[in-house]
DNA sequence: CTGAAAGCGCTAACAC
DNA sequence: GTGTTAGCGCTTTCAG
């Protein structure tokens, strides 16, 4: 940073002024080939970089967007972050990571960078707003998560129909005592799978028993201690829906730990296939996202906002799969 | 962005001059508590947030900092990541992510990014630095990997030890027929890890048979492949040290898939500890790295740096644990 | 203690 | 096509 040569040194070692260095740096049409080349030049020789600093004061851009998930730390992220940065680089922009842990303050504070020019958009997956302020006008997109009323644009995918078509596969096999370790309810995310275990089990005639309804918090310890609950009722069940593949690693754990096989005794299905799910024992049966994919789109739709197009609060909606693997199987009886 | 206002609104509507209200808002001593207090009141009523991107062009610095990676998309970079952030954040500083893909182009771009003033200073975990150019006297601290000759402050754990302790874990229990699975030697972290368990074996006395020691990319893929290898030897292992834990899941996974219990037929050691390999099954035995605090002490040691301080080149080694669990058996015989 | 004024390095009118 | 000039919003001398 110290001393770097700046458009003045190369305008005078070239001869013209700043404007037509700076022109000939953005490739304009307005400089003459030969005098843009010899800028060029110059500046490769110099090792000229411009100060991004001085460029965004001046254009108020930051070339910057700014993601927002509750929890760095969660895997689940990973190929969301990573398809956002491959869309956000190759439109020339930096992706800042922003972390809340659930604190409001934090949540506040990151949609202010918006304000301050930290960043010129932001994609959202926390579930939430601020509660104070009016943040409805702003550059962001609201990734993976829902905000009802928010009029922003969202980019998710179907979590009712996804959850219900994993609790068919499990009616399919013929299981008809089916649990639903949830997430944390009332959060937006976790009530859509529930209510996507609640529809497919009405759809198939079939009832939920009291306490086959336990409710997680997407951790895997969550999943060990919702599984004891429900192999702690009088008549258990022989097949588990749960919200997320990490408490579902606890849920399998759980089983194992007092003697029940899976899928021989008990047939788990899980959410999001994260990577590790086809290497775990049994391989286990989930809903795959397109996460990866989540992350681009979201990041799509904002250029398209920073681009100044599209104001619409469009919705889009990216497909699941669900991958059956060895979790899963006929229920004994 | 638009129409925020400006340090020269306050100035106005308190009717003294700009000087004044960076100064109170930047805490001197040399405005009044009164005049202060009526600035500050202001800013709150107006919603004033400073423009970043006029205070970094005057004071020459970003208060952002990058964490380069080579994929984003590993879940070991994670609590790292939550650590730096941590300790980022505490003192202000933003955090950009960068991702390398190990393409020589990206990793020359991110270095270039502290000196057109994006970011202040870097943590480097990528293992290399780029080949032309000096590069020496950046803010820059090396996280995890280890770049001999750099001259660069280091923060890391010290893999030879960590490997060697796994390996006599192994010993102890009374194999002796033990493989390995490396990583993608002659990367420095993969050499080192493979160099403790050659040096406990020969330690312990014994000779590293023909076809025991394959090499991986970490990759779970590769373990698998790897382990097939080594099942393929007339004589094959009782127990295997995998240079890191994604591997030693591949490995299992096939040991599983030829019908070899684990840890009744081989016992199996991983190395990172990644936070799902206690949920495996079984629970993996495996060299815990203290991410965490790799992240937050590289960063302090990064801000030290940018405060003026320490220019040597120190390293700093964190201790390993070895976490002692269900993979690992005494041998059949 | 406060104000006036000078830039930080760049881009974008506006002239020519 | 190119040069001149005026800021972007802020911090920081330098006077007073």
């Amino acid at each position: 940073m110290r001393d770097r040569p700046k458009i003045k040194d190369i305008a005078e070692k070239a001869g013209v002024s700043v404007a037509t260095v700076s022109r000939a740096l953005a490739a304009s049409t307005l400089v003459t080939a030969e005098t843009r080349q010899r800028v060029l030049d110059l500046a490769r020789e110099l090792d000229y970089r411009p100060n991004v600093s001085a460029r965004n004061l001046r254009t108020r851009r930051s070339m910057t967007v700014l993601m927002v998930v509750r929890d760095v730390g969660n895997p689940f992220y990973l190929d969301i972050l990573k398809g956002v940065e491959a869309t956000a680089r190759e439109a020339g922009y930096a992706v800042l990571m922003g972390n809340t842990e659930n604190d409001p303050a934090r949540e506040t504070e990151y949609f202010n960078m918006l304000r301050d020019g930290h960043a010129d958009g932001m994609i959202l997956m926390t579930g939430k707003l601020p509660s104070a302020g009016d943040w409805n006008h702003l550059p962001v997109v609201v990734a993976l998560e829902m905000i009802e009323g928010s009029g922003l644009p969202h980019v998710q995918v179907d979590n009712v129909a996804a959850a219900r078509g994993a609790v068919e596969h499990l009616i399919s096999l013929g299981h008809r005592r089916i649990a639903h370790i949830s997430g944390p309810v009332p959060e937006p995310m976790s009530v859509y799978r529930r209510e996507g275990f609640r529809l497919a089990m009405r759809d198939a005639g079939l009832t939920i028993p009291a306490g086959y309804e336990v409710r997680g918090d997407f951790l895997i310890e969550s999943g060990e201690e919702c599984c004891r609950s429900l192999f702690s009722l009088s008549d258990p069940p022989t097949a588990l829906f749960v919200a997320n593949d990490e408490m579902a690693y606890g849920a399998v754990h759980e089983l194992r730990r007092i003697g029940r096989d899976v899928p021989g005794d008990v047939s788990v299905v899980g959410f999001d296939d994260l990577y590790l799910s086809k290497a775990f024992y049994p391989p286990l049966t989930t809903v795959g996202q397109p996460r990866s994919e989540i992350g681009r789109t979201a990041m799509a739709v904002l250029l398209g906002i920073l681009a100044g197009g599209s104001e619409g609060a469009e919705t889009i909606v990216l497909p699941t799969v669900l991958k059956v693997r060895g979790s899963t199987a006929p229920p004994l009886i």
